[in-house]
DNA sequence: TGTTAGCACTCTCCTTCGTTGAGTGCTAAT
DNA sequence: ATTAGCACTCAACGAAGGAGAGTGCTAACA
């Protein structure tokens, strides 16, 4: 779709002032803010033609227009620039993430808290899966006689633990045995790569243990098992209110119910792990609950490899270089910090 | 304060009519509804008393009656049979905490999610404080040269983990070592008992494992820093808007704020630590954003010792008697479960 | 031929105003 | 002490009417 200089101005104010004001603009408003040197009448004019492509649309004959999913499409493809971070902004983030963080979880928090406070409205994480991990340690260890701890460390810095029972006769001793020879086994190897010969040659060499080895490959097999559902983080879920048009509930209900079903959040931003920025405006959505919602999503890494998806949800009427902007930046800063784990 | 029979019956009458309905009870629907075998008008001259008493109140001249924080309070205390959870129901619960579950994370969601959906309000915990907890046993291991970690187990079943930097000289043995020791001086002691003497002896018999000596004590230092900001889980937090009283957004926005802030949850939930079953009611709350909020709070524990707090928020209008039972029976098979941990 | 002023028209939003209906308080009768 | 009856009050609803914002169209203009 080509557009005449002139037409991509108007449609551009149009965003601009709808963005900023959540009200339909009118011709006269467009010539008085933005000036383009023509006036209303000329504006009137190309405001037809522009509703005519399906870029902008009137709310009822007698309101201003306001911009169409394709009318933001195009905005965000051809229009808009994407204007570097304030440095105050990226001084802040930068320093936000100077905490001595060594956890995982907690790191996703806090990109997830900066992101809701700098753009207003909600973040959230696909934390990686574990079978995308490669295994860095396991370790079991006697809680007390009869119950055993399995701790399991993946690259990415998540940890995983649970409590299993053991029969009595088992001693710490053994538990270093195993917990030495499974690790000799399988550090290093991303958990999906294990194979049965493996387990199998593992197991014969651990026969007095060989409850226990069970055990652990049970906790494994559990975390394969788990794969499915990751874990996801939010925040920041209550701005929504804070947009005119989800003032009321019934408006809200669809989106708050996805955003406390996990398992759809994480399908959504599943679909999004692509690289670099991707956005979905409003009917290009998927599921129904936020089709009037845009969703700009973003992915994190450690050493080249992709281990989550991080996403802004707002209203079709978001701000989007500055989201953008601001997603960006972040997630380049949590694939850098997260290096430094 | 003193009611007779019937000015008894009378505000069961509103208050049961009002929690089913949410609309202001009028003396005409008391007549009709609830057999008391006297007229209209009798009720009337009832409801007056009962205002004057300030157990009731009217929003506006020509409406019907609303039974006060007073009147709810009154109801509870003296009015509300206590009844028996049905056996479907407690059936249901048993079967649902029959699942495998050895982590006292999931346990705590799992008790949410059913306390929602059995009330269809909000459901919170204030998960145990470190600090009230028994150590069970620490942990050091080798990550990779230089990286440790650490792993604490509360009795409580809590565990909490860490990855420190450690001198590249550090080996396997050495931290084994030291773990030994840590374990020898602190097990079964409760975090807040450890002090400085049996601190600085085993920081003596650990002369070459200085370095990682102090950083586990560090690691336990930041656990009793950590100490006010105790977890706090939530479940159910949409059902709020299931309540015709707050179909309207800046009604639910001062609680959606609370739900939100861990902190003030945590603070309020913490004042409930008493045993046995709480409830506030609407201006009884201290915080000002549920003012027209009731809460139930009780506390489940492990062998006699008080662990966390579980609470239930919803409306002033709320079906007491149904949400205590509930309550309370779930917190009993929450407190049986962890015993078998 | 593109631009603009002018104007009639449309439609939402807000206010006003009367009507309806639920519910009350009081009074007088039982 | 209870109750029937009645006048009164007030929120809720809907109709009616203006105000205002914005449009589309037409005719004049550069």
């Amino acid at each position: 779709m080509e557009l005449d200089a002139r037409k991509r101005k108007v449609l551009e104010a149009i965003v601009i002032d709808y963005i900023a004001t959540a009200e339909p603009v009118g011709s006269r408003t467009i010539a008085r803010k933005y000036n383009l040197g023509v006036s209303s009448a000329t504006i009137r004019n190309e405001m037809a033609d522009l509703e005519e492509m399906g870029l902008i649309e009137q709310p009822h004959t007698s309101a201003g227009r306001v911009p169409s999913d394709t009318g933001y499409r195009y905005y965000v493809d051809c229009i808009m620039e994407k204007k570097d971070l304030a440095y105050e902004a990226k001084k802040l983030i930068r320093d936000s993430f100077q905490i001595k963080i060594k956890q995982l979880e907690d790191l996703i928090q806090l990109s997830l808290k900066i992101l809701s406070s700098m753009t207003s409205y909600t973040s959230l994480v696909l934390a990686p899966q574990p079978d995308k991990s490669t295994l860095q340690l396991i370790q079991l260890m006697l809680v007390e006689p009869g119950k055993a701890l399995i701790v399991i460390i993946t690259e990415g810095g998540r940890i995983e633990n649970r409590i299993v029972d053991i029969p009595e006769s088992i001693t710490k001793a053994d538990l270093d045995i195993v917990s030495q020879i499974l690790n000799l086994n399988f550090k290093g190897l991303p958990i999906k790569d294990w194979d049965k010969t493996l387990l199998s040659s593992v197991r014969s060499q651990l026969i007095k243990q060989h409850k226990v080895v069970s055990l652990a490959l049970e906790f494994l097999d559990m975390l394969l098992r788990e794969e499915k559902d990751d874990k996801v983080y939010l925040a920041g879920a209550l701005n929504i209110f804070n947009q005119p048009e989800f003032r009321d509930v019934s408006k809200v209900r669809s989106i708050l119910e996805l955003l406390e079903d996990e398992d759809a959040l994480s399908n959504i931003l599943k679909e999004e792990m692509e690289d670099g920025i991707q956005v979905r405006i409003g009917g290009e959505n998927k599921y129904e609950g936020i089709k009037n919602c845009s969703l700009i999503t973003a992915t994190y890494k450690l050493n080249g490899k992709t281990l989550g998806t991080i996403g802004l949800l707002g209203p079709t009427r978001m701000h989007y270089a500055h989201a953008i902007s601001i997603l960006e930046f972040i997630t380049d800063t949590l694939s850098i910090t997260l290096k430094r784990l």
